[in-house]
DNA sequence: CCTTGTGAACGGATTCACAGCT
DNA sequence: AGCTGTGAATCCGTTCACAAGG
């Protein structure tokens, strides 16, 4: 699967998105420069990308919305991702709520907490396991990633145990950087450091 | 200020906090390989990174932690960023109730919601504001930032309401992308994507 | 030595310019 | 003319290799 750039799979799945809704608006071609305006990326850019899955479009006319689709999803989206979340608190439950994921192929399939209180409840469908089932209750559940939305003294500790889960990809919502094995990927979502640099660049 | 690549300014705020920890920690001296060990990104980085502010370290002694703090300080966090947030739902008053922002210069300063039931209370001691009433509040609030936190059949006509109010920088929670005017920055932070992308990424 | 600082080399991604198709 | 597809050129960021300095 991978002679493509992350970001060039990134950039996919907004395609697949923006022509999901393209097809709900009735339309059933759309040209790269229509791309383009409606994801603030270049026409080029856009065709470049596409380009690396096949010939798909047609001079003068464009691409066909559910053909395009269709290979896009083919090449970056074959299976639906399973994910296990380390820490029901208010981020934790807000992303148990999240509605975005039922559209795409993401499905959170278990939830760990250490506050007793909660274990054994549901939230939106998931249920909350004590985090010392994580082992048992992650390799019934097919899990391949895990999401730490702990406070950050417990953030290498949850690390650590998904490591030893098995998993291979986190997602690191707290504000510190983890250790992980080479063989493990991290993506780290850091809002303070969102929102501070997003600052230092409007300053231009 | 901006002859920094906006990578080498996200790295500097984690550079900041990790000297914070080691601060913390009773250092008063780091080298460029021991940030490197922290933070997971290589010494040469960090070095190459460091050299667009001056020449601050000492050759076989490494840097002076609080003053080399107080310089990246300097370059990239001189003000305390003002944020305000739109859609107070389930991720909104997580990232209200987020405790992160405070030891980072983060401060949110107003939260506006459509729902009446929640206009007029309080949350983390941020008040929620009737969304209509956004302009006058924004400016009195000296507010640089907008986060998009409302379902994303709204997040266009919120994008319109943030830019009219006169702000140049929009996080976008939502999974879909919004137009804005060229003057206005958007962050966009959408989590299924990053889910997927990780997934594949994960493939290698 | 050991660590910083940096010009040079490298690599990857974007943009340019245009060929080719209808 | 209008659009896709793409080699070439360019830009940007990282890494390499090494000079300099306590």
């Amino acid at each position: 699967m991978k002679k493509f750039s992350q970001k060039t799979i990134s950039r996919s799945f907004l395609y697949i998105r923006t022509l999901e809704q393209l097809i709900r608006a009735g339309e059933t071609l759309v040209s790269s420069k229509k791309l383009a305006d409606i994801t603030g990326l270049t026409d080029v850019q856009i065709r470049k990308d596409i380009s690396n899955f096949g010939k798909v479009g047609r001079p003068r006319i464009g691409y066909k919305i559910t053909e395009l689709k269709k290979i896009l999803e083919d090449f970056v989206l074959q299976h639906i991702v399973h994910v296990s979340l380390f820490g029901v608190g208010n981020l934790g439950s807000a992303i148990l709520k999240y509605p975005g994921f039922h559209q795409e192929k993401v499905e959170i399939v278990a939830a760990f907490e250490k506050d007793k209180r909660k274990i054994g409840k549901k939230i939106n469908g998931v249920s909350i396991y004590s985090v010392e089932d994580a082992p048992r209750v992650v390799s019934k559940m097919h899990t391949e990633i895990g999401i730490i939305a702990v406070p950050e003294e417990y953030a290498q500790q949850v690390a650590d145990i998904i490591v030893a889960c098995g998993l291979h990809g986190i997602i690191n919502f707290s504000p510190v950087s983890i250790n992980v094995p080479k063989d493990v990927s991290v993506k780290n979502i850091d809002l303070a450091i969102e929102f501070l640099s997003l600052y230092c660049e409007m300053q231009l």
